[in-house]
DNA sequence: CGGCTTTGACCGGCGC
DNA sequence: GCGCCGGTCAAAGCCG
């Protein structure tokens, strides 16, 4: 900092009720600077008899003498408490807007939540299209595969990023469209390549549609490594073992789990040690639940959905200011303590969140500033947006980590705070969270 | 007795 | 076609 007065400034308006039911309003401090000595400040004090319930108020402001603008503004802000109620006024302002402040915080939650599960379902839909256009191809036959046609999407979904797509979000769709029908690969293999790609219309039988979404979604899997010396991480779900393999190139079997919460609930899990360290525990969910979740199976619920759609999802509209997934997943999470990765060998596409790693360093955030800006040309707002939206996902992660292991949740936490708490980038941050609060969670970094 | 685990059998995909 | 392998089934046994 450079010290101006105007930046460190700060205002604190503590009131409370005595036991007598006087209300003090005890300081406004103004300038807690470190420079400014005791003598050279004055104290105003002001004791005034409410007209209405004739509580005494005190009001005392502590002024420092070197600044004379802030000084006017205190002398302003006395002038203006003139009134009989400014007092109580200012108190009970103080209230409403705390009052507002938390409404506005669970709003945000409960809406990132939404936001969520919109994006699951977007997901969902994007597999129903993508098998309808396969089946559509296939009837109808289909050009080769042209590679540019990758490049091109990528280039457009870079040109989404970097805020300087003019065409409207129905065009895109409608190109992505069309290109989509030009590709002739299967939807397995393929599927990660053409899933980013959004339809504005399509045309089937919501029977057919929930059929291949199904198909397409039991392929996606989320695994969590963490370490445990349990044999199965407690997750909020109950669970059935039906089996129980041994599994090529690891002397520890897999134990296959099916969801028992509701009756024809799809989800499975496998439970395997890791080769390398048998203190590691991995957990491959696989499928979605077909029934409403306990809030303790909540957290790693959302986990996996949150990767799944992390992994499959596509570029959102950048006019609304939101950023493409994959774009972040391959940005950030190389930088994020290798706490996800994205398996392309697996015969399922396979997001992996490693909750056994150190957490992310200071270099890792340079990096990353660095490359945001270099790769895309994103200016401190689209970072900050990034980040927040990463920030959820890290805590998602996190919350689901605490079910399994405390340790594990603590490093999760501290790679959220490195995120947030990095002077260097937060400073760089500062004017583009400030002119999208409005837009964003304000709890971005939240512990 | 109901729910769970255990464990060998079975099935389907895949590579040779 | 055959064998391997991952995944699932289902009968038997266990347990509260």
């Amino acid at each position: 900092m450079d010290g101006s007065r105007d930046h460190d400034q700060t205002v604190i308006i503590n009131s409370h009720y005595d036991h007598g039911e006087k209300r003090v309003v005890n300081e406004m401090d103004f300038f807690a600077d470190e420079n400014s000595s005791k003598d050279a400040s004055t104290t105003f004090q002001f004791k005034k008899e409410n007209k209405f319930d004739g509580v005494e108020q005190e009001l005392r402001l502590n002024l420092s003498t070197g600044s004379n603008l802030l000084a006017t503004k205190a002398i302003a802000s006395v002038k203006s408490m003139k009134d009989d109620n400014a007092s109580s006024r200012i108190s009970n302002e103080v209230v409403v807007i705390r009052s507002e402040l938390h409404r506005v915080n669970t709003e945000n939650e409960r809406l990132r939540d939404t936001l969520n599960q919109i994006n699951s379902k977007n997901y969902s839909l994007q597999m129903q299209i993508g098998t309808l256009l396969q089946h559509q191809q296939k009837f109808q036959g289909a050009t080769a595969v042209d590679q540019k046609i990758f490049d091109d999407k990528d280039i457009r979904s870079h040109s989404v990023l970097k805020g300087m797509e003019e065409n409207s979000m129905a065009d895109e769709l409608q190109k992505n469209f069309q290109t989509k029908i030009q590709i002739e690969k299967s939807p397995e293999k393929n599927f990660q390549e053409w899933i980013p790609n959004k339809v504005a219309k399509f045309h089937s039988s919501s029977k057919d549609m929930d059929q291949a979404a199904e198909a397409t979604m039991k392929k996606v899997r989320v695994s969590v490594r963490a370490r445990s010396e349990a044999p199965m991480i407690s997750d909020g779900c109950q669970w059935r073992k039906y089996g129980q393999k041994m599994a090529k190139g690891n002397p520890c079997p897999r134990a296959y789990y099916r969801c028992t919460m509701a009756v024809g609930c799809p989800v499975r899990k496998q439970v395997q040690r890791c080769v390398e360290d048998r203190s590691v525990l991995t957990t491959t969910y696989e499928g979605n639940h077909n029934h409403p979740l306990p809030p303790a199976a909540m957290a790693m619920a959302s986990t996996t959905s949150a990767a799944a759609s992390m992994l499959l999802s596509g570029p959102m509209p950048s006019a609304d200011g939101f950023m493409n997934p994959n774009v972040l997943t391959r940005t950030i999470l190389p930088y994020t303590a290798n706490l996800a990765s994205i398996s392309a060998s697996s015969p399922f596409p396979t997001v992996t969140l490693d909750l056994t790693n150190t957490p992310t360093t200071l270099s890792h955030l340079q990096i990353l500033q660095g490359q945001f800006t270099r790769d895309f040309g994103l200016g401190p707002q689209a970072i900050a947006q990034a980040l927040y939206n990463h920030s959820g996902f890290l805590h998602r992660v996190s919350d689901a980590a605490s079910f399994s292991s405390e340790s594990s949740h603590d490093m999760t936490n501290a790679a959220t705070a490195a995120i947030a708490s990095d002077p260097n980038f937060t400073s760089a941050l500062a004017e583009a969270l400030s002119s999208i609060i409005g837009n964003i969670n304000p709890n971005i970094g939240r512990q």
